[in-house]
DNA sequence: TTTAAATTTGATTGGTTCACTCAAGATTCG
DNA sequence: CGAATCTTGAGTGAACCAATCAAATTTAAA
């Protein structure tokens, strides 16, 4: 799987919505400050999360997005999907975008079946994981961020 | 992680260099045949790899290519990180090609620490599997082909 | 020593995707 | 009405991808 960065804003896109209030519309213009996305590129972003049912939105001047869903009931690997295309690394290992690859024989591919392997570790994470669990993380780091790799010497 | 084309074939031309006998040379031109690989292409792929150091060439009318190291020294995400550069899905949870991302604050990224996950995922399986694990498959699939989803109802 | 077979090198093509911008329209509320 | 918002579709420049081509170099065999 590769995230563009167009699935980037997305899922933090999402994360935003997720983290208020259920009910509440939030505006483009909010989103796109405290992320720092483009606002332009998120209208369209936006705008595919809705016509694909994750999102919401009212027009107008009281306006906005909210998810159109228990932020439990969104899975990661839906998103992706709707967004990038398959999360397997190759076609023809892919269950939901599968296509045929020009190997003699696709049964006796060895490459394939590593393959394989990868696209269930990459699709047995993101099936799992929520909108939720994106702002049951948020909710935690805040508290106790994620130095990560930096580490000084 | 994406497998482009390219390291598609570039990994099964050096399953090919693996299944044979370690001093032989190989033509391009029969790994081309044999793997369905347009020969033009395949040329330029094969002088990645030998440049990259997984294989070495002979000239001339006896020539060709083999590998240059033992088939269980070349772990796939080796080769897959010369050909295609980072593993993980966005580059801020990358180990070996790291690039900082627009967030707001990285450390308190939900979706980079769940990014996280996926990267160790996929680099955990690809660290460990090398092109002898290739050839050991390509054997065993011979004689036990993989029918995956083609289950007939 | 000639010649044919092979790799080597580098340029280039045509197509696609990416990240993003822009402009004009539609809708809603005060 | 009019201001703020989403909606829609088009368009742009850069990068990337898969593949092709031409020419140079190397080698072994005849």
């Amino acid at each position: 799987m590769k995230l563009s960065v167009r699935g980037e804003y997305a899922l933090r896109a999402l994360t935003v919505l997720g983290q208020s209030p259920r009910d509440a519309v939030i505006r483009i213009q909010a989103i796109s400050e405290q992320e720092n996305i483009p606002k332009r590129f998120l209208e369209q972003i936006l705008n595919e999360l809705r016509t694909a049912g994750f999102v919401e939105s009212r027009r107008g001047v009281a306006g906005g997005y909210r998810l159109s869903r228990a932020p439990e009931s969104i899975p990661l690997a839906a998103v992706i999907r709707h967004l990038e295309g398959k999360l397997a690394p190759v076609g023809c290992v892919s269950v939901k975008f599968y296509e045929r690859c020009n190997c003699p024989d696709e049964s006796r591919c060895a490459l394939r079946s590593v393959m394989k392997e990868v696209r269930d570790a990459i699709a047995g994470l993101l099936e799992n994981l929520t909108v939720a669990d994106l702002v049951q993380r948020a909710d935690a780091l805040r508290i106790k961020p994620d130095l990560g790799l930096d580490y000084s010497i």
